[in-house]
RNA sequence: GGGGGUGUAGCUCAGUUGGUUAGAGCGAUCGCCUGUCACGCGAUAGGUCGAGGGUUCGAGUCCCUUCACUCCCGCCA
């Protein structure tokens, strides 16, 4: 008991009948019957009604007051009866008999209501988080955000790992996004960045023998946002392990991930063991590396099948001679669907910027036969070829895309989610989690036709590192993998390269000399050569669980105070200019804008 | 940097082929109402139709420019 209450807003029951108590709290709702007021008081804990009638000294006064002032009110526990129960309620059984009040904290009239669940201009509901965050949906998913955060280190913990901190001031990394950067007073000219992400340090982490890291670390990138990215910070869960291989790495995340997401979701979990997908199967399969593994439907390669000369579909043909590839995907049992879902699918393709999606039903009376627009332009047997590449039956469909590789990728890994969506075949009370993984080491650019890195420069190649062949750089794969759900990308990590020697090889190869890797990477490097582990981690996006979890599609719902898209804190007013002084002694100039 | 969407009362939105005084619900203010829990009923106030320019007898509506928010592409080792 202190001055301000006995009890919260959320815990009174019949078993507190007619105990003198006192609550504080916001005026939630206001119910005015003339000479009988209801008040529902709400905290962080709940709802209370307490109420007040008009012989009372208070009533023309509390009456009066605007919701959403906080005031304290002492009353007295009264058991409701029967009819007037209120089953939504926890306290729904009770109510509070007002004796006295007094106000705490007086409001304006509000920008946006509280109680409602209307949605709001994300420009008003980010000047007024802080009346944002009172409405219950988002008030629920921060708390959630809370005890997932509680939860992982507890988990963590027990699984051997321990939190450290790393530097919030660091260096400029010099590959990945932009960094955000800090001018030094007592450097004159020189910058401090914000880490995009704490890898270096966990490294070294690593090779300062403490085995097992996590930490819940904040990560610095200067780019531009998206629905489930925000502008400038984010968090991950950041694990580092030494002496392990790729498949500890997977054991750990799994542990974690299934114990976190069956706490606090009811949902289905598809695979309680993680299937691994390579990369290449993965892009074949699904069109991109971050495959929803709800959604059934799978693409096929059948580029062969417009080489054969009893397939008159010329158009395609034309593009397969000139080096396009065809792929399709398999509707099942599709056979009685409407033209207009057909016609609906090959629209929207279109309005995607592809030159549309050709389609046909396979049918058969006294034999295989194609049905709709494209399907007169196949043979039987050609048909028949097609089913034996795609697992394709009698009553099913084929949507084919045509075009260069990654062109098709894009547009059949967005038409699975589309058809998926429309034959109604995802599951979405479930997820499915799926590792991808044996990403390749380099990648050619398509812009300079040069050899680059395609994930991390410092992930360990497979096979023999004593003896890597170096040969066909573009053959060699990493020990690099994603883990993906839902079609989320949650996270990438790898096993290290902890091999310097090894290292400058593979440096060679984009055209580092060894005295650039050296410049470039001095603090890693210089490390790697005192006695390095083997080790590998991952770094799983703390928000994007969450999300996943509370079901939201965008980041500023599980996000406190969010920048808007314009990385601007709409209610703090930043980033905000700064004193002449304050620029003088950090030895910077503004450059006006003409 | 590029493309799409949105912008009308404090909030959420409607407003037809350009045509009289721009509307509704919630909220606010005032009044009535003793069992509500999205209480009910009545009244009142509240508008630079994002901003600027143009076309027109006449623009919330059409055109141009611009700003803000948002979604996407680029970017995110």
């Amino acid at each position: 008991m202190n001055k301000y209450r006995s009890h919260t807003c959320g815990e009174l029951t019949v078993k507190d009948k007619n105990k003198k108590i006192s609550l504080s709290g916001w005026i939630n709702k206001k119910r005015d019957h003339g000479n009988l007021l209801f008040l529902d008081l709400r905290d962080n804990y709940g709802i209370t009604q307490c109420v007040i009638e008009n012989s009372h000294v208070n009533f023309k006064e509390l009456e009066k007051l605007p919701l959403e002032t906080v005031i304290k009110i002492d009353g007295k526990v009264l058991e409701r009866s029967k009819d007037t129960v209120n089953k939504d309620l926890n306290t729904g059984m009770i109510e509070i008999s007002i004796n006295s009040y007094e106000i705490l904290g007086n409001t304006k009239e509000l920008p946006l209501p509280i109680f409602s669940d209307q949605e709001y201009a994300e420009e008003i509901r980010l000047k007024y988080r802080f009346l944002d965050l009172r409405r219950k949906k988002i008030h629920q998913n921060i708390i959630l955000r809370s005890k997932v955060i509680s939860f992982i280190r507890s988990e963590m913990e027990k699984l051997g790992f321990l939190e450290f901190q790393t530097p919030i001031l660091t260096s400029s990394s010099p590959e990945g996004a932009r960094d955000f950067l800090v001018p030094s007073r007592l450097n004159p000219g020189k910058f401090y960045a914000l880490p995009q992400a704490p890898q270096q340090f966990k490294q070294l982490v690593m090779i300062s023998g403490f085995d097992r890291y996590f930490q819940i670390a904040p990560c610095f990138r200067d780019e531009d946002a998206r629905a489930d990215r925000s502008p400038g910070e984010f968090y991950q869960l950041d694990i580092e392990m030494s002496f392990v291989q790729q498949e500890n790495v997977f054991e750990v995340v799994e542990t974690l991930m299934i114990n976190l997401f069956k706490k606090f979701s009811d949902k289905k979990i598809i695979h309680e063991k993680f299937p691994k997908i390579t990369f290449s199967e993965s892009m074949l399969k699904y069109g991109t590396d971050k495959p929803d593994l709800r959604n059934p439907l799978i693409i096929s390669e059948l580029t062969e099948i417009f080489k054969r000369s009893d397939v008159s579909f010329e158009i395609f043909k034309k593009l397969v001679k000139k080096g396009s590839i065809v792929r399709g995907i398999i509707t099942k049992n599709t056979k009685d669907k409407p033209r207009s879902f057909f016609d609906g699918i090959d629209k929207w393709a279109k309005e995607q910027g592809a030159s549309g999606l050709a389609y046909f039903t396979i049918e058969k009376d006294t034999e295989v036969k194609g049905k709709g627009p494209v399907g007169k332009f196949f043979s039987s047997q050609s048909i028949q070829e097609l089913m034996k590449i795609s697992k394709a039956e009698v009553g099913d469909s084929v949507f084919l895309a045509c075009g260069k590789k990654n062109e098709v990728e894009k547009i059949l890994s967005d038409a699975r989610d589309k058809i998926g969506h429309e034959l109604n075949i995802i599951n979405y009370n479930s997820y499915a989690f799926c590792w991808i993984v044996d990403y390749p080491m380099f990648e050619k650019d398509e812009n300079s036709k040069k050899i680059v890195f395609s994930h991390n420069p410092f992930s360990m190649p497979q096979g023999d590192i004593k003896n890597l062949d170096l040969s066909n750089p573009l053959e060699i794969k990493a020990y690099q993998y994603d883990i993906v759900c839902n079609g989320v990308e949650l996270s990438s990590g790898a096993i290290r390269n902890h091999i310097p020697e090894l290292m400058y090889k593979l440096f060679a190869i984009v055209g580092y000399e060894k005295e650039q890797v050296d410049k470039k990477f001095s603090g890693m490097i210089n490390a790697l050569s005192y006695g390095a582990p083997p080790h590998g981690g991952i770094a799983p996006g703390i928000d994007r669980i969450i999300m996943l979890l509370a079901g939201e599609k965008n980041i500023r719902e599980v996000t406190m105070f969010p920048m808007n898209q314009n990385a601007q804190d709409l209610m703090m007013n930043a980033p905000s200019e700064v004193d002449e002084e304050q620029l003088k002694e950090l030895n910077l100039l503004i450059k006006k804008k003409k």
